[in-house]
DNA sequence: CTGAAAGCGCTTACAG
DNA sequence: CTGAAAGCGCTTACAG
């Protein structure tokens, strides 16, 4: 059988107290006990179990994981850099696939909360923001890429969609482009709102229109994106770029182009959103803003341990947990350009 | 604060046992007691706790998996089935980004042990097949599109990279290619070695030689596959069909196509494994031999829930456990056909 | 059909 | 510096 801090005691021939102490470096050992124990632990392969300790209240170093779709290239490097900072500080991640069903959603949470899980990082969409307002569960909880709720008690670290959208504009502008068009996903979610608000101001302060049967909304895969862009490429004016809200769509976009026959860059430009691997495999490379993914799931890691070293401090049994301030951190995106995106043809 | 099994008792008038009864739907309640203190439940919100349930002895009902890295397309639809299965079962997974190296599975599988998963899926290169060999933690484990190594008491589910592999010459073969050349992924690794074979054998069988500076070994990435496609390509009597062991190696082979300037599939064929999103997504998209991930990590989460079963009925103290007999089970593949293949040009 | 009690492997005041 | 004891929230024989 496994050895118990038990039989270590027994072993070296102390209290089980002291053994703990000694694990978790906590209390005055002497040097000497110390060693011995700890070789003791060595010798008998001993690891501490963290579900024990768990129930005593302590944490169980597990994180919980909401994203819509584990094998989206988008989402899977989120959860890279999540998984990845995680370990790093000693935390593991159970992921959860959501499909953006606020059933799935609901059973996921409640599935966190029985097995107690330090945080959760929510990257997903939650249609029924009433699973996370009333969060009688109190876990920390960060969104990831979307905008906390109001009344939420919950952190967000997002990208500067905003800004992003800026910078794509600001490209497709600088290009000579006159004539734009936008393919995005749903504008229910926060990110996509931002990302078309920056682009959309970038062009009102140059004094473009973006006429509204110009901007398409739709779902997040391939196929959304090939037939918006399919009909916006039918258009009587034909715009002459397009801002794809993300590179699935984006991906689409190359797609209809080339089922009619029309040449990427030369006749038309696509600017895509979140450059994952996708956007560097296409033919031709998308130009792409980016987000700084490892660097989001770092911070959302970050904000969550900061908030439990808070809570930490407080009296056990404390009555009403206190709440660190819900912190808002919006990431700089960077516009990586490739070979989707060049001056419009000069007609005539 | 949260609700526990004794505030229910309390309320409904009963013991613990009687509702740890309920609970598990164990021993015979009247059906009055059992709604009412399913009532009960439902009102204080009651979620019992995983904690301290395995604590008794029981499940965690947590499964790890490992995989080299979760961005790779290919991992992180295997991860996504396995979650997926792993859901429906009621088993929430912790994933773990090995990046391969030997250190870092010998810390995963240490933390698993820890928080006492009750299975681990293993999708990772071990090069030091110690870790595993000697399998004192005796954890239920699985080998995901790895062979499992020699003594070690796991089972394995993985495709049948030999007949993928076959499939691959034979669709070449029948399109008359003759000079053939392949880019892999080191051959230590069993379904590298096993794609090759069969594609080889294949050809044996027609009497095509497949010289051995054809073969390139290397790394996974898009770079590594682009750098050993180049070399091929300039070779003097430069082969007109490419077998790529992966999506991304084929993804460089492709680059370097371009940059050479020769024309995918007019004058020359590329064949990848895999499958996964980027294969439909590149110019031309690739014809790929498709792995059946979804049923890869099903299986995968069914033979570990086996192995619990088996257990369950064994004495709970005894001293040695009793293995399942380890199961291996290959999957067919499937060749999907698309634009990267066509027959050679006839030269002259 | 129901309950008292021991036990799972730890941690944490509290005493010494 | 060290240890005895209570407690975390459950489950499981065992008795009734």
């Amino acid at each position: 059988m496994k050895a118990t801090i038990y039989d270590i005691a027994k072993e070296a021939g102390v209290s089980i107290a002291t053994v703990s102490k000694v694990i978790n470096a906590k209390g005055k050992i002497s040097q000497e006990k110390r060693s011995e124990i700890i070789a003791i632990m060595d010798r008998l392969n001993y690891q501490p179990s963290v579900i024990a300790s768990a129930l005593t209240g302590k944490h169980t170093y597990t994180l919980g994981l909401l994203i819509p779709d584990i094998a989206n290239p988008f989402f899977a490097e989120v959860a890279r850099a999540v998984e990845q900072r995680g370990h790093e500080l000693g935390y593991s991640v159970i992921i959860c696939g959501t499909d953006n069903r606020n059933e799935r959603i609901e059973q996921y949470i409640s599935v966190l909360r029985q097995k107690q899980v330090d945080g959760i990082i929510i990257g997903t969409g939650v249609g029924d923001t009433s699973i996370l307002r009333d969060n009688a569960w109190s876990i920390p909880t960060v969104m990831i890429g979307r905008e906390a709720y109001a009344g939420a008690k919950a952190h967000t670290v997002v990208s500067d969609d905003r800004q992003g959208g800026r910078d794509a504009a600001e490209h497709l502008l600088g290009l000579g482009h006159r004539r734009l068009a936008v393919v995005s996903e749903s504008l229910e979610i926060s990110s996509s709102r931002e990302r078309l608000r920056g682009f959309r101001e970038r062009l009102d302060e140059q004094g473009i229109e973006l006429p509204l049967d110009h901007v398409r909304q739709c779902k997040y895969r391939v196929e959304d994106g090939r037939r918006q862009a399919r009909e916006l490429l039918a258009l009587p004016e034909r715009p002459t770029a397009l801002f794809c809200c993300n590179d699935l769509l984006a991906i689409g976009a190359l797609q209809a182009a080339k089922e009619a026959d029309i040449a990427i860059p030369q006749e038309l430009s696509v600017v895509s959103f979140d450059n994952t691997i996708l956007a560097s495999v296409t033919d031709p490379p998308l130009t792409s803003v980016a987000q700084p993914v490892e660097k989001l799931g770092a911070t959302a890691v970050e904000l969550l341990l900061h908030d439990f070293r808070e809570r930490q401090s407080q009296p056990r049994r404390a009555q009403t947990v206190q709440w660190a301030q819900p912190q808002r951190i919006a990431l700089r995106t960077e516009l990586i350009v490739r070979a989707s995106t060049a001056a419009p043809r000069s007609r005539g």
